[in-house]
DNA sequence: TCCGCCGCTGCATTTTTTGCAGCGGGCTGG
DNA sequence: CCAGCCCGCTGCAAAAAATGCAGCGGCGGA
């Protein structure tokens, strides 16, 4: 869309955060994109940007400018792909945020499930904790969220809540593994691994732990789901996730997850998500309603 | 707005039905226009019009383009005003589209109470019947309707409503003008005037006259509210309207109102309205909510 | 059938955009 | 305290894009 090339390479400059970077990354002059930007201000009849030693920032104009351009071309794209759609041609492409729990196993099938029916429509999946993926959703990178216990929930909206109960994983030997649920009381009795402080677990479990007046003093805590896992079982100790993020590698045998007894540790609770008062790209709304109707399966909270 | 100037070429394309034509009003060439659709079309991949012998019509993925043109085109010219306000100067228009009871005393009233706040803003009050203006909002040649008694609601969004109870007009001195309120069966001795049938008040009184059995055969129709109340004072007969749009006359003297009786004639509901979704332009969000308040102390609906 | 209006195209001209080279200014590290 | 660096910005020439003019062929109405 050449006729919105100049609002297009304003984005780029808040992006790049300088003119010459950003004409940089554009593949043209900083001479060029300079005199557009200056046009534009004359047009505009204040600045945009503010000069600075190392570059520009956004003027208080440009705030509220850069947001309408932001809309302005997302709104294209949807209008581009509402057109594609009645040609025939469903192509598009969807950006999602969301956090470690969906990556091993949830997405990747939900992706496979839709891309099966609509071969054109590329995806991008972005891992992102709770505030980043709020911030993706402003700022356009993102579609859709999907973000364990959220705090703030300005600019989000929920399109589904699915409860996740926080379940034990470890190896099939471990001695857990014979009960259906298991309190927390029984974990005290081996070396446990967790998560570290801001994940939604770990939040949830030192919360419980509190209450319940016990301490897990953990011999390993990582920030990756799946390192944690995998050293369970490496290990043959203990530690905790959510059930989504769960289901490939329990259903191999290799590990089991238990739910903690729900008395101990309330449940979790996963958001699916989307900027609010924004209109979704096509294929975006559609994948955003397939993954609905796959999570209200799970545990919907209504 | 100069990158902005294909997609106006566009618009006025539409409003113009021909090439040729919307030329001749932007003072350009056909050929330069001409070749600037042909670019947009190109850059769609799409035809945005149908060419047919004597002129051009959108296409279907023309009737979604344009749309997404009226929308950037009204909020560029919301964010214009944005950024206007906080260097200080408050500008802006505001278009109105609305039934001819509001045009006698009630906006023009509210317009002069707003100007004198803000001179800068200037307005723009188009007559509509209520299919009309719903239209002008759809195509953003309005930015708020002001209707009676409208039937669809699609793309309407209220945002406040009043109770107006249907009134009969006469001058001073008739027999009618003694009573407080007025029975519908009290009018089949006088002589009437009505408005033609495509009007909220006489849809009203046609629904009332078959309920009562009563009939009301006007010796005057027309379509105009200001005749109808001319002439009642002329021929001293009686005529229906909506309170609104009478307070100026009838505290001159020259002629009277009272109430129909409620359980002859429900009253009629006045809607303040924009279009669904839209983010309205400053100057005209707060000249809604002036509005809102002044018609918030008359008969609200909540 | 003829006339009028339409959209569209080849070509010359005008206007706009781009790139190159270079200026002056502020921050930073030695 | 100063050299070096990166910044935004400007004069000028080249390149690219948009515009206007004249004219073509098509289609519907008189």
């Amino acid at each position: 869309m050449r006729y919105l090339a100049s609002i297009r390479y304003i984005d780029a400059v808040v992006k790049a955060g300088s003119i010459r970077a950003a004409a940089d990354t554009l593949a043209i002059t900083s001479t060029a994109l300079n005199r557009r930007i200056l046009a534009m201000e004359e047009e505009l009849g204040v600045p945009i940007f503010e000069r600075l030693a190392h570059g520009v920032r956004l003027s208080a104009a440009g705030e509220i400018y850069i947001h309408h351009i932001r809309n302005q071309l997302s709104d294209m794209e949807r209008v581009r792909s509402q057109i594609a759609d009645l040609s025939g041609v469903r192509r598009g492409h969807v950006s999602i945020a969301c956090s470690q729990a969906l990556l091993p196993y949830f997405l990747p099938e939900q992706i496979a499930l839709y891309r099966k029916e609509h071969p054109n429509v590329t995806f991008g999946v972005h891992l992102r904790d709770r505030e980043a993926a709020e911030h993706a959703l402003v700022d356009h990178s993102a579609d859709l969220a999907i973000v364990f216990e959220p705090v703030r929930l300005t600019d989000f909206m929920t399109l589904i809540r699915v409860r996740q109960p926080v379940h034990v994983v470890m190896a099939p030997d471990h001695p857990l593994a014979a009960k259906a649920t298991v309190r927390l009381s029984d974990c005290v009795d081996y070396p446990i691994a967790l998560p570290t402080t801001p994940y939604g677990v770990r939040h949830l479990l030192d919360i419980a732990m509190r209450i319940a007046g016990v301490r897990l003093d953990p011999v390993i805590q990582s920030d990756n789901f799946e390192f944690l896992r995998n050293h369970a079982v490496a290990e043959n100790i203990v530690t905790f996730q959510i059930p989504i993020g769960l289901s490939d590698e329990t259903s191999t045998g290799r590990m089991v997850s238990r739910p903690l007894d729900g008395r101990d540790v309330p449940a979790g609770i996963l958001y699916l998500g989307q900027l609010k008062g924004r209109t979704l790209p096509v294929a975006a709304a559609r994948f955003a309603s397939q993954l609905t109707s796959a999570l209200a399966g799970q545990f919907e909270v209504s």
